[in-house]
RNA sequence: GCACAGGUGGGUGAGUGGUUAAAGCCGGCAGACUGUAAAUCUGCUCCUCCUAGCGGGGUACGAAGGUUCGAAUCCUUCCCUGUGCA
């Protein structure tokens, strides 16, 4: 029935992966759940901060029970204290993809970090891994100079890149500064090469795209309840365990915990300062989700029945099983 | 009832006679994003009318009056809010 969709009509089909994108608390997992249990399906994650462990009520990974309706991948598979990066992730995530396809299941890639999400189906551009002690460095000096001094740098290492670069996004500046040394060579150039993309695949992307107003009531409802399920403690736990570097502390939620525990703001506060970052974030999503191609759009949440009819009405015909 | 403090744009909060349609911050909207991305950064928007745009007009700082060439800024009265004393 899709078949004329197919890039490449004389090869062998190639099997179906499913990408599930969304803003948070668009109702990604229902759909994911929804899918797995009538497609044999094995949910791979693809959201940075569910990834860590320990970290469990501000990330809303699947329950316990959620997990048992299909078998999940890449929740929890990093130490509280240590980090995974873009890079990392999509090696590992292809991995996961190629057992999953060994098995005959159906991979259903489901997350709302852009980024990764790219990494694991267009791939990174060739460079050198972040160097800790060259970050540390260019950040101390960047500290006792003036504003803007990271951006003359990048000018005259890499004049095309500066010109994308803001002169104010001191992270974006320091990973182009760092390729350039590490690699001797501009990182624009570096580019130019390409990346390897995932292949093997037909990619079929859902996005979920709920009206605006809604999903802000939702988040707001999510958030508060993150307190209300004992955020702070979980938050004060890990304080307690790992100190302030682990890096999802500082991300949604959990911030606001910090700042809270620390005595920084009331409890009211950490709540509407939570809530207005998760909303900010999934508008953030949307504006990094809008510009993805080939993405079949679903208007509404996925846990709505209808929806999830929807979505199975456009899985491609041969992949269904009995 | 008396005494202070105060009422500014969606919120907060500057501004105390003219370059103020009104800083900054927040929010809202839009955008960027190539290895810590739930991060980081950018733009627009703060009333209304005309113009494709440049730009121009009107109305605005609790209300009504007044002073002044000119007021959100000074004066009077009124309304409202907070605090102190009763």
């Amino acid at each position: 029935m899709a078949l004329h969709r197919l890039e490449r009509p004389l090869t062998v089909l190639d099997p179906l992966l499913v990408v599930i994108l969304g803003p948070t608390a668009s109702g990604k997992t229902a759909l994911s759940l929804a899918l797995a249990e009538k497609y044999h399906g094995e949910i791979v994650n693809c959201d940075s901060v569910a990834m860590y462990r320990e970290f469990e009520i501000g990330t809303a990974k699947p329950t316990a029970a959620e997990r048992l309706r299909a078998p999940h991948h890449l929740f929890d598979f990093v130490g509280p204290s240590s980090y995974i990066t873009a890079g990392e992730y999509a090696r590992i995530a292809r991995g996961v993809l190629q057992e999953i396809r060994a098995r005959g299941n159906l991979p259903i890639v489901v997350g709302g970090t852009g980024l990764y999400l790219r990494a694991l189906l267009d791939g990174l551009f060739r460079g050198p891994q972040r160097s800790e002690e060259l970050r540390d460095r260019l950040r101390l000096r960047n500290d006792s100079k003036p504003a803007g001094h990271l951006h003359r740098i990048l000018c005259r290492l890499d004049p095309a890149a500066a010109a994308q670069i803001h002169a104010n996004d001191t992270p974006k500046l320091i990973r182009a500064i760092e390729v350039c040394l590490a690699s001797r060579n501009q990182m624009t150039k570096l580019w130019k090469r390409g990346s390897e993309s995932l292949t093997g695949f037909r990619i079929l992307r859902l996005g979920l795209n709920p009206e605006r107003k809604l999903l802000y009531d939702r988040i707001n409802y999510r958030a508060e309840n993150m307190f209300a399920s004992g955020l702070v403690e979980e938050t004060r736990q890990l304080l307690r365990n790992y100190g302030d570097v682990a890096a999802p502390l500082k991300s949604l939620g959990y911030k606001q915990a910090v700042q809270f525990i620390r005595g920084e703001i009331d409890l009211p506060a950490a709540i509407q300062s939570a809530q207005q970052a998760h909303r900010n974030y999934a508008k953030r999503q949307m504006t990094w989700f809008r510009r993805e191609q080939d993405v079949e759009w679903l208007t509404g949440f996925g846990d709505n029945p209808e929806l999830q009819e929807k979505a199975i009405e456009r899985m491609p015909a041969m992949n269904t099983r009995p």
